[in-house]
DNA sequence: CGCCTCAGTCTACGGTGTAGAGGAGTCTAC
DNA sequence: GTAGACTCCTCTACACCGTAGACTGAGGCG
């Protein structure tokens, strides 16, 4: 079979979304995926070539859901959207979220994404030649970042190193102990990151 | 046996990096680590509670190869070599450094590396309230950076878009063309997003 | 009627991580 | 010298994984 059924994709998309949202990506096994809409595993295979395609298709589907900001918006208004947008995606499905990183995911759900992004920059007056490096300065940061957030990176660290101090292993983390120790409002922080981000590409 | 062996964890290790380093993510399993080292996959259990702990063994391995800066260099030099050591690892190893990204990795190996950066935040005049902050975007903007050309996601974009030429999909990656046919140098390019950051740190 | 296509099933294979039991070798104490 | 403990490792086995290959049963169409 060389040609792939399309119709119930979606359906297939969902399921595996749901299990991943519910049970974290181990669980996505494609007997897990099948089994939630009815079918024998190798049915899946009518649909998508093999596992990671349909991962592949997964990551078309959270690209998907990246709303397309209204020109009518500034461009920094948009581009602003589009980030919080990303991050609330990584917060809604934080298994899933990371594969948009591990992906090249060159289809054109990824380009229909990168162009909006292309498009506010030239908008904002960043020179031709600027814009593909500004863009991936941006869109990695943006996906670190809520990467991070998705899979625990910023969280937890000074509790572990509470348990290290007295001892002067990490000098730095003793003098910022106070800030340390409460937990990082990632709301505030991600729009002061953006705010830094807008300034460097705003045209001097 | 709750107490886990140490000796031979470096060997260990070092068979497990070999195997991604030639062989890919994938091929790094348990039975592959052992057969490296003369062992049955079962004798790796001594040394490691599971295959999570060896990756996060190896995740912890990958940083200790990070050189600290000698205090005397002052800090831009320091997050600047900091910045160039962590790329390099990525390209050395780009099977294994997205696990960096993927595990929280509060290890004191990992902390001991955020005590540099912070160090050089501090002597940067960065106020101590922000350095945390700081810290986190610039090791999300390094690690990102990194990770994106360890697995592909800065290439091979225009290939597939120029197939989509013509029809009026994606308008600013038409006019962009000229500068998206050629593959970026990725060299320049880290360095130039570094000089934005450490603009960014640089007190007004 | 015969034949084709299609959606889905069934069975099976080689791989995975790892639990549990046991077996050699060495060290210590009597 | 020998019994026991401890350490390091092996062996066997299990449940689960992705997926190849062959099959089934139900239309559609001549």
């Amino acid at each position: 079979m060389r040609k792939l059924k399309t119709e119930r994709q979606p359906e297939i998309l969902d399921a595996a979304l749901a299990i991943a949202d519910e049970r974290g990506l181990d669980a996505l096994t494609m007997r897990a995926v099948a089994e939630r809409i009815g079918l024998t595993p190798m049915a899946l295979y009518g649909y998508f070539r093999n596992k990671d395609e349909l991962l592949d298709g997964l990551v078309g589907r959270l690209l998907t859901t990246l709303p397309a900001g209204p020109p009518s918006e500034s461009w920094d208004q948009r581009l602003s959207a589009f980030a919080w947008a990303t991050r609330r995606l990584a917060r809604e499905h934080p298994s899933v979220f990371p594969l948009l990183f591990a992906r090249p995911s060159v289809t054109a759900d990824a380009v229909r994404v990168v162009d909006w992004i292309y498009q506010a920059l030239i908008d904002a007056g960043v020179p031709d030649a600027e814009v593909p490096r500004i863009e991936r300065m941006v869109s990695t940061f943006v996906l670190g970042f809520a990467t991070s957030e998705a899979n625990g990176r910023f969280s937890a660290a000074s509790h572990d190193v509470r348990s290290r101090r007295g001892r002067g292993d990490f000098p730095a983390h003793q003098r910022l102990m106070p800030y340390l120790d409460a937990p990082a409002d990632l709301d505030a922080e991600f729009a002061a990151d953006l705010a830094d981000l807008v300034r460097i590409i705003r045209p001097a």
